[in-house]
DNA sequence: GCATATTCGTGACTTACATCACCGCCTGAT
DNA sequence: ATCAGGCGGTGATGTAAGTCACGAATATGC
């Protein structure tokens, strides 16, 4: 079970048996149901999490009500509300399971240990906040130059297999646009 | 000259002299007059650039020549075309001057150099990029609740400076409106 | 196995924004 | 002093997408 982990962090560093060890005692693991709050708006956030199986989506709601999906996570995935986790600041979204889901879950203080007692992690941090950076930039020029149809089309064709274990609904939510507009593609 | 850099430096990590010193010795200095291209799209990206003083913008063309800004960049900021840097492939943006500015370079080969030589550097990449993300975060949630109008009113409140600085045009293709919507509000 | 959500599609109407065309006002180069 | 180019405003019109309302098909809990 530990080797989902593993393998992950080795995409990025070599790992020596005993370093795994070190590194995955700082992670708690965790079960949620579907329709479970990982994390509910307004709470703090405890957790930086690592999903090992199961499909999450990322939620912030506006003033009207209106739900606005700001990423999916799945396997293999880093979530939660960063900036509140980071800052340490009560959450402005919500990180809700859209399947039953299996965590480790990393506390700021462990993420903090973790960068300082071992150079391999915080390069394998660094490398994530890059490319986590650059995926939010890919989305943001997606949303300034395309059509709200072209951007279904470029997300069918980068994340298939998430496309059908997704509602539409739910993919409209991500998109910015209207159910019955998706509906209409 | 070289004070803005470490002031910059400091707000995160305290430096000796010499450490700055040794730091400072990775980076070259560039000036660069209104109007003219840091990075030119298609070709490849040799530095990440702090800017010291003046203006910038990160431009991305669409298949109709229509231009879009990801990002505005001015004095204390990091910037480039950073997917092209990271992964040494041409770039997809240009970076371009809107008023006379003088930089900062780092050539990825330093900027590896630094952060193995220098875990206080690492350290402060590793927080560069995490509000980075964080930034690109805020931008696609504004972008997908807000109307293009309240968008134009957060830009406002949230950098009033730089709003005085920067012709509507430039804003518009910014806020992803026509020229004529934007000065209709 | 039935009742109740959830999901998806579609028609009719409204609205925000794009587009095109034209205007006057600066500013800076010659 | 003059003239070109950048900048910003505005009217008329087109269009993508939102909104409201309804119905059918499928999934889910008791």
């Amino acid at each position: 079970m530990h080797q989902k982990l593993r393998v992950h962090l080795e995409k990025i560093v070599k790992l020596e048996d005993d370093e795994f060890e070190f590194i995955f005692s700082h992670f708690i693991e965790k079960q949620y149901k579907k329709h479970q709050f990982l994390i509910q708006e307004g709470d703090p956030v405890k957790y930086h999490y690592f999903i090992m199986s199961g499909l999450l989506k990322l939620v912030y709601m506006d003033e009207n009500a209106r739900e606005h999906i700001v990423s999916f996570a799945m396997e293999d995935w880093w979530e939660s509300d960063f900036m509140a986790y980071y800052t340490q600041s009560p959450s402005t979204m919500s990180l809700i399971c859209l399947e039953d889901t299996e965590v480790l879950c990393l506390t700021l203080e462990n993420y903090r240990k973790l960068c300082d007692s071992s150079p391999k992690m915080q390069r394998f941090f660094l490398e994530k906040a890059n490319f986590g950076f650059l995926g939010a930039q890919r989305r943001i020029i997606s949303l300034l130059t395309s059509s709200a149809k072209d951007r279904y089309e470029q997300l069918l064709k980068l994340y298939p297999v998430l496309m059908q274990r997704v509602p539409k609904s739910q993919l409209a939510a991500y998109l910015g646009v209207s159910r019955e507009t998706l509906s209409r593609f």
